[in-house]
DNA sequence: AAAAAATTCAACCGCTTATTT
DNA sequence: AAAATAAGCGGTTGAATTTTT
């Protein structure tokens, strides 16, 4: 199928382009005899022409099995801008979070459908999914909320039986339903703030100002957007998306070991905590 | 119907970090 | 302790595919 193009020919020794079948089924029975891991010596010891970095490539993002294949699910879409927003383009930390999907998977679908200067249907999308998903949250605290002041109000009466006053401020004060739920809608304020920070970016490019981190400074937010080099980073009109502050958050969240997220209040991300998905 | 443009994504590269010798 | 090797990461590329004109 492949080989006539000049794509996939040897170089230095080394097959390169895209892998064949039977690549594949060597370096899957390789695997399997020996596990993951030394990948130089896959070579070796399979005869299969591949460079230890290219074998162990193909086995990490295509072929272990663990991988979850198919589309990109809206709730994966929503975890992937939440902790977009949270990390930058730590593609590889994003991934930890969602399990069968590879940080070149993520950094793909990141880039094709929210890459500043292509705002596209897709940010339409997300941002009408967006909005939906708040509305919900917002219907089920309420919903939440009515019962809670229905068991409430229940418990009054039962208490007003015996006696009549003291238990109304003591509820108020220090119930720990009361107080959950009130941590409950602050975490649901901070969120839909957050929200509307992203969506304010996404519907005004230009507006690049704000931003969401707290300490966050403004300084190398105009200089580069993100490194690439100007290729096509530019609006038609000239005008930029100012994703540059938003998004490159190496300076400020300074991951002491191992991609500790230090600081972060994971209750801003309630969404993330009710699909069981680890912060780091 | 076909040519052009846009999108997708597997695989590459260079660099950094971790582990081994 | 340091040099060598391996693993990991993020940016970029370009062939294949899909969509638009």
């Amino acid at each position: 199928m492949e080989g006539q193009f000049g794509w996939g020919r040897e170089e230095g020794g080394w097959r390169k382009g895209p892998w064949t079948a039977q690549e594949d089924k060597l370096l899957v029975e390789y695997v399997r005899q020996h596990g993951e891991g030394r990948w130089n010596s896959v070579a070796k010891l399979t005869g299969l022409k591949r460079s230890g970095k290219s074998c162990r490539l193909r086995w990490v993002n295509y072929l272990r099995p663990d991988l979850k294949r198919g589309k990109i699910t809206p709730q994966e879409e929503s975890v992937i801008l939440e902790l977009h927003a949270l990390w930058g383009n730590r593609w590889s930390t994003i991934a930890r979070s969602l399990p069968g999907r590879t940080d070149n998977e993520i950094k793909n679908y990141w880039r094709t459908h929210f890459k500043k200067g292509k705002p596209s249907k897709n940010i339409e999308r997300a941002r009408a999914r967006f909005l939906k998903q708040r509305r919900e949250m917002q219907s089920q605290l309420l919903l939440q909320q009515q019962q809670q002041g229905q068991d409430q109000q229940q418990r009054q009466r039962q208490a007003g039986d015996d006696h009549d006053d003291g238990a109304v401020t003591r509820e108020a004060s220090s119930s720990p339903a009361v107080s959950l739920a009130a941590k409950h809608e602050e975490d649901l304020q901070m969120l839909q703030q957050d929200m509307d920070d992203l969506l304010f970016q996404f519907c005004c490019p230009m507006a690049s100002s704000s931003c969401l981190l707290p300490g966050a400074t403004a300084t190398s937010a105009s200089a580069s957007e993100e490194g690439s080099s100007g290729d096509h980073p530019q609006l038609d009109g000239g005008a930029t998306w100012g994703w540059g502050t938003l998004w490159n958050l190496d300076d400020v969240v300074d991951d002491v070991d191992g991609g500790a997220c230090g600081g972060w209040d994971t209750s801003l991300f309630p969404l993330l905590q009710d699909q069981g998905l680890a912060f780091y």
